[in-house]
DNA sequence: AGTCTAAAGAATATCGATAAAATGTACAAA
DNA sequence: TTTGTACATTTTATCGATATTCTTTAGACT
């Protein structure tokens, strides 16, 4: 259920791949804009997608209509796809609303108290906390690995809710704001403590203080949406940086 | 993002612009799963969605594309698609997960408090006051002006918290929660006095009492779920197990 | 300058071909 | 006789090529 960019770029084994056209291209091309290689606001013509990602016709303009729906591309009637607009003012929204969402995942989760959700999140920090976020320590290479088990930390959070409608909420918005960290990646990385950061989300779990656990993990969010924001540079605005020429605007 | 999806689906033919055939299809095929036409995991063959709508081959495909990450459609790989199963257990945890959210939006439209905010309250109370709920006072027949205004005063209700993301995602649930009723619908109409529930919810809105408004509002939807799970009598089928919401990522 | 018309470029729809899965049947073994 | 399995047939989903329709852009005319 979970694959989270766990696309690798090219080179993909071709005989591992039980699924259809359609489905290869959605993923490949939702990891593309997850990853922020392709920019917001950036066209996706038919024929752009087709050859990018060797397929036909069909299967990438059903792709598109499965990323629309997901909020990744942008949608309009006879006049074809983009890739979603990125703002400022979206990321303050966005953050608004996953904090919202996870403060009451999070509660619901620490009322009900089910001792395997407990373990769960006992486990998912033990594993991130032995992984390093950088795969070299000097500059910042993501990570693939521990992407994967810091998404996995912050959703054992709230595992414990008993709403899979409210899970899927609160990953769309994990994909969006992950989207945006991608988009500003290279700031971020010296600035924080994140291992710190989660150890005390955790320990304040097990105590069973919920107030602490929301108010760390709300700061926790919203710093990081601090520092996307103070960086300034993000092309948070569809840039429309290359080939097409009119620029849209 | 914010343009449609409002829209109770009804029967009204004239008014939404001529869109594309996909698009066509889309709406009319969510309206029919919505209004329960489609019974929960029916089977939708694209030859049986092709002619039904009298489209073509690939417009259904996108359509269906479209629903299957709306969580209206099930699609497995290679094995088409159906309509989203139903459930008791989904409709619990539907109207939780609505009644977190929907409190979410309303504690934090009072909080900010835009006068304009309030006087859209008081509108759609008004002009939900003035349509009757059946078309027939005698028996149920579904009024779908009533549909659409009962909708709007809900949203109304959360439309101030500032949010494009929680108030799509209420809109979603929204949608699903329609369609339990309307597989239910009949059991449901004389038991209600839904005008005064909705009234006393303004009231506490206007005295600006949060606690009371949302103890209402969660009232307010638990009793259209306890009512819909006591009749027992919704085809609440189970295919194997999932739900496809969280399905296509 | 502004508006209308024509040509070019895209997006959308239709159709047919191909490949996969489901079904039904026959046959063999218990 | 019944049950299980292998194979053939039918059904169905998926895909790509092509035609059609719409938007946009450029140019001419008022």
């Amino acid at each position: 259920m979970d694959e989270t960019s766990v696309t690798v770029p090219a080179g993909n084994d071709g005989a591992a791949a039980p699924v259809t056209m359609a489905s290869s291209v959605y993923e490949r091309l939702r990891g593309d804009i997850l990853r922020g290689e392709l920019e917001p606001g950036h066209k996706l013509r038919i024929e752009f997608v087709s050859e990018r990602y060797a397929a036909g016709n069909s299967p990438v303009r059903e792709a598109l209509n499965r990323l629309s729906t997901d909020g990744l591309v942008q949608r309009r009637d006879q006049r074809g796809f983009c890739v979603a607009a990125a703002s400022a003012e979206d990321l303050v929204e966005l953050t608004r609303t996953r904090c919202w969402l996870e403060e009451t995942g999070l509660r619901e989760s620490m009322r009900v108290y089910a001792p395997e959700w407990e373990e769960g999140v006992l486990l998912a920090l033990h594993r991130l906390s032995r992984i390093p976020r950088s795969t070299s320590p000097a500059e910042y290479h993501e990570n693939p690995e521990w992407e994967q088990l810091h998404r996995a930390f912050h959703r054992s959070l709230i595992a414990g809710c008993g709403s899979r409608w409210l899970l899927a909420f609160c990953d769309q918005l994990a994909d969006q704001a992950y989207r945006y960290r991608q988009l500003a990646i290279q700031r971020i990385y010296p600035k924080r403590k994140e291992k710190d950061e989660h150890a005390a989300i955790a320990q304040a779990v097990f105590k069973r203080d919920a107030d602490t656990a929301v108010a760390l993990l709300t700061e926790h969010y919203e710093l990081t949406a601090n520092i996307i924001l103070k960086t300034g540079d993000v092309p948070l605005r569809d840039g429309s940086g290359k080939t097409a020429k009119g620029g849209s605007r």
